[in-house]
DNA sequence: CATATTTTGTTTGTGTACAAATAGACTGTG
DNA sequence: CACAGTCTATTTGTACACAAACAAAATATG
């Protein structure tokens, strides 16, 4: 093997990317010690439609079935949004975030943003953009 | 809160690495399903080094004392690692490569580097390196 | 030299993340 | 209508990831 093809892990993006993803994480329990960003992520998205089932609420958060679960099992737990069995489609568990709920997304809607700038500081605004851009595509 | 200022999920830097990871990680264990990207960070991490202590090893892969040590133990338990206290310090438990595990590291260094040029295959190369570059710098 | 501090490793608890298996409810097609 | 296939949700098991608390060993400092 040529030393060019040597495998230098701090080189590859799967590494690079779980180093910013952890930076992010430590900003954003930094700026909102009160809860996770996955969780941030289900509530933000439940305010923002309303009302889901979890499995939906699960594709559009890119959380499978068994991550939402216990996703949702927190947030009920502390009553930030409530769920009920769905008279017209029985296996569907649909959600809807509480005033709780809803008071806590309002709350920290700015501080998630926040959080967002926070980890992009580094750059300069084209760059970001050109970052979130990319990213994007690799999806 | 005007239009412009809505909190959306999907432009979130978090949201769209944490996809960003998941379809790496997809790639990778479709094209290594003998093993976690992390458990390959750390038994490429030791092959390049020799050896290292637990925690040294984990720094150098970015991971906490407690992650670190379910790594090891999981390496060591298919004794891809052996790990032994060090006599001139007791506190550190040396780590090295066995045999299997080194050429565990070699069957698949070039399988890894696959999964990397597979996750950034939708950009071309100018926009592959750009990418690496920005990430690096928001770590 | 004695003790305060730091370092290394372990343990416990919580929270993602995903695979695979299961059960119940719905839908489509013959 | 029957029933094959699909969809929703749950459960179990494995694997990161980090915080906090602890013990033992090493180092620094007075």
């Amino acid at each position: 093997m040529d030393k060019n093809d040597a495998y230098i892990l701090e080189r590859q993006v799967g590494f690079v990317m779980r180093r910013a993803v952890q930076r992010h994480i430590a900003i954003f329990s930094a700026l909102i010690p009160e809860m996770t960003p996955t969780q941030f992520a289900a509530l933000a998205k439940l305010c923002e439609l309303g009302q889901a089932s979890q499995n939906e609420l699960g594709r559009l958060t890119s959380m499978d079935v068994a991550t939402i679960k216990g996703v949702v099992d927190r947030l009920r737990a502390r009553q930030l949004i409530t769920s009920a069995p769905l008279e017209s489609d029985k296996r569907r568990l649909m959600l809807a975030p509480t005033r709780k709920g809803r008071a806590m997304y309002r709350k920290y809607a700015a501080q998630a943003a926040e959080v967002s700038r926070q980890t992009l500081a580094p750059l300069d605004e084209g760059e970001q953009r050109q970052l979130m851009q990319l990213l994007e595509r690799i999806i």
